[in-house]
DNA sequence: CGATTCTTTGAAAACAGTCAATCTGTGTGG
DNA sequence: CCACACAGATTGACTGTTTTCAAAGAATCG
């Protein structure tokens, strides 16, 4: 983790990274209003960083102790089983938060990895700025709330396909549903996410076609 | 729905539920601080019912625009497939939350169907109140917010092991995790919350049984 | 006690996973 | 520009797990 934090401010002092806190604050005032002071204080505390495709944003075992806005690109979210595959929690593209709540809610350390799936523009706060920012504009902690519930409740509907949808069903449904990954990510890593094998994925899509 | 609300304040008149909102009030103490005045103001607005085994609280296709608080007994939420399966979501028993979340937050119909595994108590407040309580008791919101975090950390484990656990792991992860259910609801419901038959989940744990 | 609900068991069929090989497209370095 | 490596996708054959169907055995409740 102090690994990261020095290349966080390392690359914050690159120039052209000024315009992905503009394209945080044009994502914030699409959902809420903004005064002129807060925009200013979450200016004051907010990291910027780019990550390459197949970079680590957080390591099995570390804390995770940010809250991660990704302006541009693509990232995953990861556990390892007993043994050794790879099951992904969630993908995260622009415009989403992308983070491990868990970790950060109990300052354990985290059963999951992070990595970009593509180069990725990230504007990030530290879990102390953060909670300083749900404090202090009260519209950004109603904005939180709100995808918080979204969150839950989009949890709540894969677990409700995980057990009871076959494998041609869940990627019928995942395709319906997250149209703007099926061209995104590689099919092995969306059957990874479904808890299907990269094989049977294949074979459910060849029938889906020819339907 | 109208049903409903006829039968809460035809039972509200018991005088025998009055120690419901205390059970209430003390699961709220433990947690959080509350003044006189906003226990008076919870005391203002609530609702108390007592559900029989099997009786629902909520029917696919209806709103839900409550926050139930469980004092007593045991429910399920759960949604029924096309091919007419049940599935269930989520239980939920004394000192838990029961809810539909996602009809909660759009108004939308739900998707799900609410009822009692074993005659239950229960304190609700209508959204409209709900609302009104998040504001005027900060603690109260604080409380919400973080409940809610910890449902969503344990919906994403329940994401891992539905994608990652085979039968017999599921099963086994299921009675250390939530040993109060265990004993309490049948088998065959356990086996529809993990997304696996009954049978199969019979035979799993005739398996651990014998290691 | 009878009725209902729940659990278990057996056998067959459907389904999904594994292993191994091939095929495709992409990108990199010589 | 080509050759090569590499990541990803597909296919076939096989194995193993899970579901389904059917029946029977416990347990519970009025």
């Amino acid at each position: 983790m102090l690994q990261l934090i020095t290349n966080l401010i390392v690359i914050n002092s690159y120039s052209y990274l000024s315009n992905m806190f503009e394209a945080f604050i044009d994502y914030l005032t699409s959902k809420i209003d903004l005064t002129h002071s807060e925009k200013e204080l979450l200016h004051s505390c907010y990291i910027s960083r780019k990550i390459k495709k197949k970079q680590f944003l957080l390591h099995e075992g570390n804390v995770w102790s940010y809250s991660c806005f990704i302006v541009s690109g693509c990232l995953r979210c990861y556990r390892i089983s007993d043994n050794g595959n790879e099951h992904i929690i969630r993908f995260g593209v622009e415009n989403w938060w992308m983070y491990d709540s868990e970790s950060f809610n109990t300052g354990e350390p985290s059963k999951s990895n992070i990595d970009a799936l593509e180069d990725s523009e990230l504007v990030l706060f530290t879990k102390e700025n953060y909670e300083k920012l749900l404090i202090e504009i009260p519209n950004f902690r109603n904005l939180v709330d709100t995808l918080q519930s979204r969150s839950f409740d989009a949890s709540q509907n894969r677990i409700y396909t995980n057990i009871s949808y076959t494998a041609e069903e869940k990627y019928q449904h995942f395709i319906k549903l997250h149209p703007e990954f099926y061209k995104r990510v590689p099919l092995h890593m969306i059957a990874s996410y479904l808890g299907v094998s990269r094989e049977t994925l294949s074979r459910a899509r060849t029938q889906y076609v020819q339907k």
